[in-house]
DNA sequence: TTTAGAATCTGGTGTATACCAGATCGAAAG
DNA sequence: CTTTCGATCTGGTATACACCAGATTCTAAA
């Protein structure tokens, strides 16, 4: 590589593969050229190519599965944690495809930093539902939801692979008032991460919603691990005096 | 280092730090040891003691400072972007110290991007301000506004080191109804990643705020870089039909 | 006492090399 | 045609070393 410029080797390799890819050169999910052929190309170590690459993939430009190696990232979706109304729908309006996954569905008793966000008293049982969801056959996010069995008793035999709140709105006649809404950047758990194929550690989106009904009383509690790469949070907030 | 254990010696090495900071014995912003007395106290390579310091430092628990050392990094703060009342005051609540800077404050012609969010003509002139802004000291995100001069001619002569919504609202009159905003993680760009004293590359936040009146038109459009471990997005949304 | 400059400490970048383990793919066996 | 198993490809982890440049600190000169 070119040493006269003061930029570092493995920005200028940035540069290039991320050109090839802002360019349209390299497609969505397209894999790169291997680390060691990369290497060659450019006449660098390999660790140096791997700098250029962790960095690309902190962008958010490419992604890597697993030993199987580096590829394109897709085009961010947009989502907006304040609605409930069909994921799937909301996605492919926005021309993807996507799909539910229900990993797990039981009645637990409450965990107790469940208990304190939700204002339940210790050792209620609760509904836990674990879920994946797909953009494009890729695993996006990590769904743990928590539900009040009191508000929505038999719920875990229906299929929950659709839109929850579609099942609770029609079914159960409950209807969200309020909603309290955390977001924040955090690297993925080992179970999290292995659930949606990427390294542990790697970073994600954590985001958490707690819904009650219009006298306050608990409904929802929602965690949702994200890919930091496969979405854009959206909302609207209207006045609020 | 143990290598009987599977679990990578970097992340073993990542346990042992973690564990100093959760239980205390090294406390908010407190210097580690030097990456080389790291690599010696844990019989392991710099390159390794690296590993796991990059680990730690994208999992939030401790920041780098240019050619300074590694720190143990403070408690994230809640913010609402939903509300503009107060920065300062809002932060000091949760028991910080918070402080804002004006980079600098000009009149230009709204940039092409701004003018398509707004809805405004191109070549519009447009306020353009530039912040930073401080908590307990440490230098936490870099703002991007702009603003109709239409609503407030000669906002420019105040000092805009305060609360910029307090002043729209005293001196203006100007009430938002409508705010749109998108949220998700970016690498920092140089400009901003020298101005917040991090390495460009490194992992942020980036928050855009769209206001609007109840008219529907351009209050203001703000763009928020933050570090990725400074912060934790609180919003509350009441119902919505 | 103050200040300019050198020595030193710290992280930033880079080379060269090695071995491991999961993923993949093709060839041989059933 | 399907299955099994080994060869091979890929990234994951780790050592050892070297030089650079900004930040800090110490020292000696003004």
């Amino acid at each position: 590589m070119n040493t006269v410029e003061k930029r570092p080797v493995y920005l200028q390799v940035r540069d290039q593969l991320a050109d090839k890819i802002q360019s349209g050169i390299w497609l969505a999910n397209e894999k790169l050229p291997a680390e060691r052929q990369l290497s060659e190309q450019f006449s660098i170590t390999r660790v140096t190519a791997r700098q250029a690459l962790v960095q690309l993939e902190a962008e958010g430009l490419i992604f890597r599965s697993n030993r199987r190696g580096w590829f394109v990232t897709p085009q961010r979706i947009n989502y907006d944690p304040s609605r409930d109304i069909g994921f799937v729908s909301y996605v492919e309006e926005q021309g993807f495809s996507a799909r539910t996954e229900t990993l797990s569905k039981i009645l637990i008793e409450v965990p107790d930093w469940v208990a304190e966000q939700a204002g339940l008293p210790k050792g209620t049982p609760v509904y836990e539902i674990f879920r994946r969801r797909y953009i494009n056959e890729r695993p996006c996010l990590i769904e743990k939801i928590y539900l009040n069995p009191k508000n929505c008793p038999g719920i875990l035999q229906h299929s929950l692979d659709r839109s929850l709140w579609h099942l609770l709105r029609t079914e159960y006649k409950l209807d969200p008032y309020e909603r309290h809404i955390e977001i924040y950047p955090q690297t993925l758990e080992a179970r999290v991460a292995d659930a949606l194929g990427v390294n542990t550690g790697s970073t994600g989106l954590y985001i958490r919603r707690l819904c009650r009904d219009q006298n306050g009383e608990f409904l929802e509690l929602d965690e949702e691990f994200w890919l930091h790469n496969a979405m854009k949070v959206v909302v609207s907030v209207t006045s609020d005096g």
